[in-house]
DNA sequence: CCACGGCCTGATTC
DNA sequence: AGAATCAGGCCGT
């Protein structure tokens, strides 16, 4: 199936910019689950091709136009972030980056399971525990895992997600799945409430803090002017707008809601994406 | 209110 | 080679 995308869009980049840490590259296509749908997709000259099931193409058209938030007023989000020569550049750059709007509760896990963490180290334990608790989805020769719900982990043992390697982090996984399924966190009204009362609702959970919470907020809860601070960011408002004065992160967090405005969820995915890729060639 | 160490553990660095 | 150090934080002191 072809969809013709008339917009700026960078569909690698999208999926391997740290939003989301379950999707794997094929012979060029890549592989991974939108919705309980698993779905092959790359982009071309014109568009998306993409296959999936058990939706057929034809009803997943819908999913993917949300998941990739190309309903969003893209333009005027790059007018509003862009205030500098220097926002300019790195859109310019990265143009085609988007925000994606993921399924809250495994958002939430997969940043849960960020803290103190690696790309590489995050991506293989929520795989694993995918491949251990989720039901297989076939397409073609290929297999993925649906992720799985509250309710399954909520009943699965400490020692088991330590097993699966979540380390310390396993104890605030439990939590958060107790407090999901006792209706104590209501995940799945959260896009329809009000930014600062959904942060704190998911800061109540042990282990969440401001970052996980905005990373949550930001790539599956609608709330583009959640602006999660991680060192990266950091690092890069500091040196490209700071002249490297060393801040707190609650002034870095002021100054750019101020700075970006509604939209500074875009700018921190921006500023995120080339501070990584700058700071790996780096090294 | 702020600063700091500890936390699981695999990968990378010295 | 084996030991430190680091990795997209958070929490308690």
């Amino acid at each position: 199936m072809h969809l013709s995308i008339d917009q700026p869009l960078d569909l690698k980049s999208s999926l391997e910019s740290g939003q989301a840490f379950r999707w794997r590259c094929v012979d060029g296509w890549h592989v991974g689950i939108i919705y309980g749908n698993i779905v092959k997709i790359r982009q071309g000259s014109s568009g998306l091709d993409f296959s999936s099931h058990p939706s057929s193409e034809h009803d997943m058209v819908s999913n993917i136009v949300d998941y990739l938030r190309l309903d969003d007023p893209i333009d005027s989000i790059y007018d509003a972030i862009i205030k500098d020569d220097l926002m300019a550049q790195v859109v310019n750059t990265h143009k085609g980056l988007r925000i994606l709007r993921q399924e809250p509760w495994e958002c939430l896990v997969s940043f849960i399971c960020s803290a103190t963490s690696s790309i590489p180290r995050i991506s293989a334990t929520l795989e694993a525990l995918a491949n251990q608790l989720g039901a297989p989805l076939l397409l073609q020769n290929e297999v993925a895992y649906d992720f799985p719900n509250a309710e399954v982990l909520a009943g699965v043992e400490e020692s088991l997600l330590r097993r699966l390697g979540m380390g310390f982090r396993a104890k605030y996984l439990y939590c958060a799945s107790r407090m999901v399924v006792d209706g104590q966190i209501p995940i799945n009204e959260m896009r329809r409430m009000l930014y600062q009362d959904a942060k704190d609702q998911l800061m109540a959970i042990p282990g969440v803090g401001e970052k996980i919470a905005d990373c949550t907020l930001l790539f599956s809860m609608d709330k583009l002017q959640a602006f999660p601070i991680d060192r990266w960011v950091k690092r890069a408002v500091e040196e490209w707008y700071f002249d490297g004065e060393i801040m707190r992160i609650e002034d870095i967090r002021k100054w750019a809601l101020e700075y970006f405005g509604d939209y500074a969820g875009y700018a921190q995915q921006y500023l995120f994406h080339s501070k990584r890729l700058q700071g790996k060639k780096a090294t």
